[in-house]
DNA sequence: CGTTCTTTTGACCGTTTGGTCAAACCAAGA
DNA sequence: TCTTGGTTTGACCAAACGGTCAAAAGAACG
């Protein structure tokens, strides 16, 4: 029977993960130190290394968190959902989590320029069954003319990327905005984009 | 009077740089080391400072020559041609970036990523003066009916997003495509995004 | 051959890194 | 109050880090 955590355990080890998704979805894994996250949650670092044994450990917690709610968005379509709605939803959900957590978005893009050393194998099996399956049923889509006939697999791969890149790309698309908020316009754009290329 | 360089310079500058391209794509200027760069150039660490006084300088130097060429596509995007021929060809330059210089784009991707602090001025200034130049060329079109009225700057960061997507992300493409080569599907679909977005 | 200039290396240095540990501290209940 | 268990810390360690240097080795050319 494991212990229930204490208040302190849990502000703790909430303000390490906080710290530690700062750090390491900026520099990665190497690029990390523990005394920046030490620094970052405000504890020393012997007392960040009671609360977690190693800085890999923190770094997995954070995986793992982030994987946990990751494929949520593209679990969620829905075959006898209307076609055009169940993508454009999709890409809602998607740009929402770009926005709401681009932390998470950035953890995720470094794991993957680094190769995916740590998952993968996640990729190779839960996420390709996963993207298998959604791209029958959009392809099932497709045949029975509900949508215009597109490779199935490059619209999934489209939509990562073109929300991703308002979190993972911030910097960027916020030095070429200047003052003018991203997410809105995105969000129009990406919508009339979708419904044009599955014609609606 | 600059000495001109020895064969021998030539090869070992060429392949420090090439060494550091691969590891500083992978893991960012902070998580690469000089002992990674020195045994990828099959060079001692003493020997590779002789050709570069720092692993700062041989960052530097690879920035530096990335830039030189990573604007010039959209540069070459002419208010005179047809529209969607030109943004057509600028999305076919981009993706062939990707595909024939995929760890230039990855060490874009991840000097964007920890906050663009050597590129940050180039992206205010030179990019955003570039993006804005060019997108008024788009929205010009768009004024006088020759393309669909579409968001110039979300159009041009469709364009980087969904190219540079192939090369950031080319393990997970890869992970689900399984053999499946990435480039020819992804030309196709581009193609076929664009014409219809922008209404041919 | 000998000389000169370039290239390479082993040994080394100070700092940073991930991690340990015993001791001190502190909150809370008996 | 005293005790007990969770929490925090300063001092410390070995390894890895970026970088230096003098000396050795090698190329080039008369």
């Amino acid at each position: 029977m494991t212990k229930a955590p204490t208040r302190i355990q849990q502000r703790n080890q909430a303000a390490i993960l906080s710290a530690g998704l700062d750090v390491f979805s900026q520099y990665g894994f190497r690029g990390t130190t523990l005394d920046q996250i030490a620094e970052a949650a405000g504890l020393s670092k012997p007392n960040l290394l009671y609360y977690f044994p190693s800085k890999e450990a923190i770094h997995t917690a954070l995986l793992e968190r982030l994987l946990e709610n990751w494929l949520d968005p593209l679990k969620a379509l829905d075959a006898a959902g209307d076609p055009v709605q169940e993508l454009t939803a999709y890409v809602r959900r998607k740009l929402a989590l770009s926005k709401d957590f681009p932390r998470e978005s950035r953890l995720f893009a470094n794991e993957i320029l680094q190769g995916a050393p740590w998952i993968e194998d996640i990729l190779r099996n839960d996420l390709k069954r996963l993207v298998d399956e959604k791209a029958a049923i959009i392809q099932g889509w497709a045949d029975a003319g509900k949508i215009a006939p597109v490779d199935p697999y490059h619209l999934i791969f489209s939509i990562w990327a073109l929300t991703q890149h308002y979190a993972d790309f911030d910097v960027q698309v916020r030095a070429v905005l200047g003052d003018r908020a991203p997410y809105d316009g995105a969000a129009l754009f990406l919508d009339q984009l979708y419904r044009k290329l599955l014609g609606s």
